[in-house]
DNA sequence: GCCGCCGGTTACCATTGGGTAACGTATGTC
DNA sequence: GACATACGTTACCCAATGGTAACCGGCGGC
């Protein structure tokens, strides 16, 4: 598929060949469903993310307290990143991130992630470094994460989901107002 | 110079001719120097990556407790995308992690943070998942940074410093072995 | 059985950009 | 003042690849 293809060689490294043969067509029949290449990888980028979103917000709208919110959203999170390596590998395997184009796709998923934390926050300090500690828990987790992608064992998301989002709670806590 | 063209750019979107101009010389000047584009891109990468790990062990190294570890070795890490964005985008802002000989480069530089990052963990849960929480701490200023980075404005590098570290070193106490 | 349409393939075009060879010029020496 | 040397520039080559036009074979209708 052509998630498989981009995800192993990013965008530039992919042509639109290595895509077509992946996906048993050819380059022309490609160019029926999508417009260019950057149609193609902006399509999938919007589908994999999407798909990554509506894990977390399923996981997170079934906990009742701020703690099992934070255990279930990043469960949900590892366990996408689990059995889908490669949709990890495209959004923030990165390439992704160059491209200015590219990049606002992956930020409306980070965003998005970071709008769900933020609420956690208890102490009042002001909006933007809320938003600033909640993108930082979203790296957090894309940095475990991309460990464990690198090192291309299979593990326990449960475990380390249990283990993060422990490590998440508590730092929550603590942020203070900073004078 | 260079850095700034590539971090802005990326690998791929900055041409040679793009590079040669912005130094203030022509293209056939930078290969008496560099043997290929992508010699040039990986000599910028360690250089880069070098003046980062140099920064954090040094301020770490000034620490007592592993509390003030955290927060000096937090401090030196934002003070540096503060005064240098190119650099971090360079690192971080990727493209140089699609490339497997470029993501090299840059695990090195992960690894080495982590490095210095796993021994705080307390608990006594295995080499591995200490390894991989490290890199999620690792990850955890990489998203700050990111969305400092992004947002453009100034920032003060102290003040975030101090909320990040009090999260991280929370969490660090926090972390349970998961049986 | 012949004709036309339609989906797909091959073969091609044009641009981009890494890398280099050939050229020009200034400087210092005899 | 003529020559050689060294350094930088222009101009070029060629491979890779996004995108497309022209071709081809099979299938349904007459």
């Amino acid at each position: 598929m052509a998630l498989e293809v981009f995800a192993r060689a990013g965008f530039h490294g992919a042509s639109m060949n290595d895509v077509a043969d992946a996906a048993g067509v050819t380059k022309p029949v490609l160019y029926q469903h999508f417009d260019s290449k950057r149609e193609l990888y902006q399509a999938l980028l919007e589908e994999v993310g999407t798909r990554l979103l509506r894990n977390i917000d399923k996981a997170a709208s079934e906990a009742t307290d701020g703690k099992s919110q934070t255990e279930l959203g990043f469960r949900a999170y590892f366990r996408w990143v689990a059995e889908d390596h490669d949709a990890f590998l495209l959004l923030f395997g990165s390439g992704s991130r160059r491209d200015n184009e590219f990049a606002a796709a992956v930020r409306r998923i980070t965003a998005e992630s970071a709008n769900a934390i933020a609420p956690l926050i208890a102490v009042d300090i002001d909006e933007d470094h809320r938003t600033t500690i909640a993108h930082a828990l979203v790296g957090l987790a894309e940095g475990a994460s991309r460990r464990l992608v690198d090192r291309g064992d299979a593990f326990d998301p449960d475990e380390i989901a249990a283990q993060v989002s422990a490590l998440a709670w508590a730092g929550l806590r603590a942020v203070q107002r900073v004078d």
